[in-house]
DNA sequence: AACTGAGTTCCACATAGTAGAACTAACTCT
DNA sequence: AGAGTTAGTTCTACTATGTGGAACTCAGTT
């Protein structure tokens, strides 16, 4: 039998599942042993085995033949490349985010709506400390995340809606509303928080590729980074970041797009 | 029947084309419609559109709602970096080599093998200028490319005699080697370059985590890379700028680690 | 030499994926 | 408006494709 994770008859698994093998990778890891991404994806080992063979076939994995070990291949290198390219304002940001995340000491990520989570699509540390909590590809809860409220705030109603959004959400995402009104950045209320060891600052952004909004956000531990401090100096600073991506790449706050 | 581009019983078909889909973007295209990426990847557009569906549902491409073109969504984006991050070298390289495309006026590209073919893992363009003709995951020969014969030269003898190389190849590699120990830097010799409407001057770089080297190169029309240029000029500074990196990522040079 | 553990290949089976055709929906052109 | 065109999705019948368990190989260990 299968799991049927998309009971939809138009779902490739096979593909489906050599995909779950490349998100298998994190960044902090060196390498993937066959048994590790067998263990980490779920997969029988001689699924695996197919699969890997054919990711590596089509570069997408590569195996350094002394140790036996899977990483991602230069194929996977040259399709993030692509995709950053082909994402206008990621490398106009790059400068602003990793500026900012070294000056507020601060983890910057950069959220994307993706099938009702908010993936993490990239991350810049401060140079020197360390903040590992988070790693691009990871996926976080929309409800709960200041990134979750920044883009529920400015997503258009209809988008919203198709969501099929409970009334929790929709009071969330009225509360996000109010802040970006008042202070131009969103911070998710303690008592909802998804991860308490986690205190984050947010902003939305309106990605014109996807034609929808995603978000930037500061985030540490809530000693480095308490509640006043996301108030008075990083909110700011991140809301101020993002107006200047904006102004580089000439498009108008994310706010005003919401119909 | 099938197109068996490998009629090995391993190499799982589904996959294969799911990644051929992905493959299809090129980091000019301002996103695909559903019928350029089924003329772009050559297969039905039945079969395109489950595998599109596939996609999307998995987040490496992404609807962009209003109008109807597919682009590579957020899962790429984040693969692309969690690749950039376990690479250990490629951050750093970023900075030593846009600095190095803004001031030879080059277009700097990474170049790693991959399957017979070199695949150009990231480019770094000059700012301002325009020299579009290399993107990142295009793909070109070993043979007759001046990154070919970097990584060929350094190439320890086991993995290269597993390319079954002809006789040319060979002197192909040899003549690099010469290069390298006179000055550092690899020319593709005119009468065998692969696209005579490029120079280049590669310089190889021991990728440590694929246990094998890659190149870095500088190319640009004939007219802005003279010979003279690249000699005197943009091969020193390249070559300085690879042991740059090799300082800051504290490894030995890729010349003396052929065994 | 027996044991272990990682990984690959084999195999019989059924289901998952295929391609073409039919269908739908949105645009043009008279 | 209605006929024609083009893009994209769903249907359908067929079988080749992918499946997972078991058998197998190959290195290290003790």
């Amino acid at each position: 039998m299968k799991e049927h994770d998309k009971a939809d008859k138009r779902f490739l698994n096979t593909l489906a599942r050599g995909l779950s093998v490349l998100r298998a990778f994190r960044a902090s890891d060196d390498g993937l042993s066959h048994m590790e991404l067998a263990a980490r994806t779920g997969l029988p080992k001689s699924t695996l085995s197919r699969l890997a063979f054919t990711l590596c076939e089509t570069g997408y994995l590569s195996h350094s033949y002394r140790n036996d070990r899977y990483r991602l291949g230069p194929a996977a290198l040259a399709l993030g490349n692509i995709a950053t390219a082909s994402i206008s304002f990621v490398d106009t940001a790059s400068g602003i985010m990793q500026a900012l995340a070294d000056k507020t000491g601060t983890l910057v990520v950069l959220a994307v709506r993706d099938d009702r989570k908010l993936m993490l699509a990239k991350t810049w540390r401060p140079v020197g400390k360390a903040s590992i909590w988070l790693e691009p590809g990871h996926r976080i809860p929309v409800y709960g995340s200041s990134s979750g409220q920044a883009i529920l705030a400015t997503l258009d109603d209809d988008r919203f809606e198709a969501t099929e959004p409970d009334e929790r959400l929709r009071a969330f995402r009225q509360q996000g509303y109010a802040q970006l009104i008042a202070r131009g950045f969103t911070v998710a209320p303690a008592e909802v928080r998804f991860a308490t060891t986690i205190n984050a600052v947010s902003v939305p952004f309106y990605a014109q590729e996807y034609g929808e909004p995603v978000a930037f956000s500061c985030g540490a531990l809530p000693e480095v980074l308490t509640d006043a401090r996301m108030q008075q100096e990083v909110g700011p600073a991140l809301s101020t970041a993002v107006r200047e991506l904006e102004r580089m790449v000439s498009r108008g706050p994310a706010l005003v797009r919401r119909g």
